[in-house]
DNA sequence: CGGCTATATTCCTTGACTTGAATATTCCCA
DNA sequence: TGGGAATATTCAAGTCAAGGAATATAGCCG
């Protein structure tokens, strides 16, 4: 999963924009009008979600229709597969792992004897 | 959609921890150690993930054992409910939005005459 | 109790992000 | 070509998050 993508989406006014998106395309203008934000504030949002690749702007005359771009979308939902046993099925492996820590002092550590 | 849980999400350390919690629940120092970081900062990160419901620390014993909460993942994952379309099926209504945009100069503003 | 292990907290500094205001740019149209 | 509308960019300032180092706290065991 790309932090990116995240972090785009992470801030209220993007979050937003992204969400009056799913209706329908939008202009720059009727995007700042409804989040009652400042236009400049607007392009701002915008050209970071465009960089994150959650929106394409394509430019029609002297305005700029933006409308999102499925990918970012359909990578989060492909990272969400392994989280849905989570709510689907079991709980978690927290007892076997509550054994396993009681019978092993060093559960499987990654790198030992790094740095004291 | 929370804001919160994607922020807490967008830290690639934090996004690195959730993915290592997928397998199994891990202690502070477990997780510390495959990160490469420090247990200080290990602790902070937690702590973030913590209040935002994205995980939950189970003491036992000298340790805390984390491991992954539902609830943000199925909001993840009910939230995106909406965007699957756009993978899914038609494209996106902007055609319809340009022939919209030709016939009607003002394309439903709204709230108009704001400031001057 | 004393010491050790595991974890949390604090303080501080640095860098990134957000906003506002002003301004620049682009494009249509009369 | 000139004006105006729509949008982008720049600059300065304030805020907030992240990392580092040092230290505090808590619980176990001999």
């Amino acid at each position: 999963m790309n932090p990116t993508t995240l972090s785009a989406l992470a801030e209220p006014s993007r979050l937003h924009i992204v969400e009056l998106l799913i209706r329908q395309p939008l202009t720059v203008g009727e995007i700042a009008t409804r989040l009652h934000i400042r236009q400049p504030q607007a392009s701002k949002h915008l050209r970071v979600l465009a960089d994150a690749g959650i929106i394409e702007i394509q430019a029609v005359a002297n305005r700029r229709i933006c409308r999102l771009r499925p990918e970012p979308f359909r990578d989060l939902d492909d990272w969400l597969t392994p989280y849905r046993r989570l709510w689907q099925g079991r709980l978690d492996r927290l007892d076997d792992y509550l054994q396993e820590l009681q019978q092993h002092p060093h559960p499987t550590p990654d790198t030992e004897g790094e740095a004291p």
